[in-house]
DNA sequence: TCAAAAATCATGCATTTATAGGATTGATCA
DNA sequence: TGATCAATCCTATAAATGCATGATTTTTGA
């Protein structure tokens, strides 16, 4: 019997990219598509799925939050993260919320139905670039709080820590803490490096 | 006649993907795909085509000097630029070498379409996502300097104006002139900004 | 329910950035 | 050859950030 996959993301490029890689073979069956979270809970509610392909940013709810869902509402199916690019932050995030792999979206055909065959056995999968910025990039994936990411979100807008302050109702000696620990938790020394990072990261 | 497309892109799921979204439809044909800089060349040497989508990221050079060198040596044809995001950088960048267009790659298969009739009929086609950074995004991507995207590339690595200076052999009111330039350049008020607008369009 | 984690606030000081206003030297180019 | 621009330097002040240290109150999860 052929593993049911379900692909959930926004892009049809996608969409109709891993239909068309995995349409002939016969160890995988593409049963459905979703281009937002809620139509692939949806279906999952009333088909059979193996697998689910979940890209990382959909319009709704992003895709670490989907898959919490998924494994919370449906904990036989198993989930693969889908990405643009490899950022180690997702993956130990997906990770955490029960994710079996990463699965950059440059990947060929062979890397994908290798993921797939490891995923349907039990196993984890994830193909990570790991040339790129890895010397700057810090070595554990920092875990940022609710209130870190909404202070780390204002100052990638250029806010400063009075204005942040204001924003968020807290006063700035607080702001300043929150900075602080994300300057510690990503291992830099200044705001430039942060948002550097940051934005590698995809997190702004 | 049916418009010849070419299309230049490492990424499997992007090549198949738009071959699928294009597949049953009679304006178009792809007459062929390319997976680097080199083969596309080759491929256009010995094939007529109309239109190329080049992808911004190829594995040997940019698309933005893979532009360039079509545009001399096949002048006939026209260029559509793909991209992930919607880096207007690269919009005016890729328009300045000739290019007739920039397409993001979750557009839906309408736009592509409509791309396509555009770009065919001589004109120009940018789907731009104008939703986001509108507040923060320059106006026109600034033109900057040798010494500027110097100092830019240093601040990103997270270095000070007195680090900066000593690596440039320069003093530190001269690297904050240039901060101080890049700011306006760049349309914003902080380092913060600059990075993450930086990062953003790719130059760091 | 109890310990750990998160969020909140504070003070003080050193360092860094941001802003404003110039000024000089070359190079380039029409 | 004269205008323009890049790159260099300066002074001076205000604003913001980085760093250290410590404390209280919620929240949360096992």
């Amino acid at each position: 019997m052929s593993v049911r996959i379900l692909i959930v993301d926004d892009h049809p490029m996608v969409l109709e990219g891993l239909k068309s890689l995995l349409a002939d073979n016969e160890e995988v069956t593409v049963v459905g598509t979703a281009s937002n979270a809620i139509d692939a809970i949806a279906f999952l509610k009333s088909n059979e799925v193996d697998i689910a392909f979940l890209d990382i940013n959909l319009p709704d709810i992003n895709g670490i939050d989907l898959c919490k869902k998924v494994k919370e509402q449906f904990p036989t199916v198993k989930t693969l993260a889908l990405s643009t690019f490899s950022e180690r932050a997702y993956v130990s995030r997906m990770i955490q919320n029960g994710a079996s792999g990463y699965l950059i979206k440059s990947s060929g055909k062979e890397e994908i139905l290798e993921a797939i065959r490891q995923v349907q056995l039990g196993g984890y999968f994830m193909n990570v670039n790991f040339d790129q910025n890895t010397a700057t990039a810090p070595k554990t994936v920092p875990f940022l709080t609710r209130r870190e990411k909404e202070v780390l979100v204002l100052i990638a807008e250029g806010m400063t820590n009075p204005q942040i302050a204001e924003q968020l109702f807290i006063s700035v000696t607080t702001v300043n803490s929150h900075r602080q620990n994300l300057l510690m938790k990503f291992e830099v020394s200044n705001t430039a490096s942060l948002i550097k990072l940051a934005a590698g990261l995809g997190l702004i």
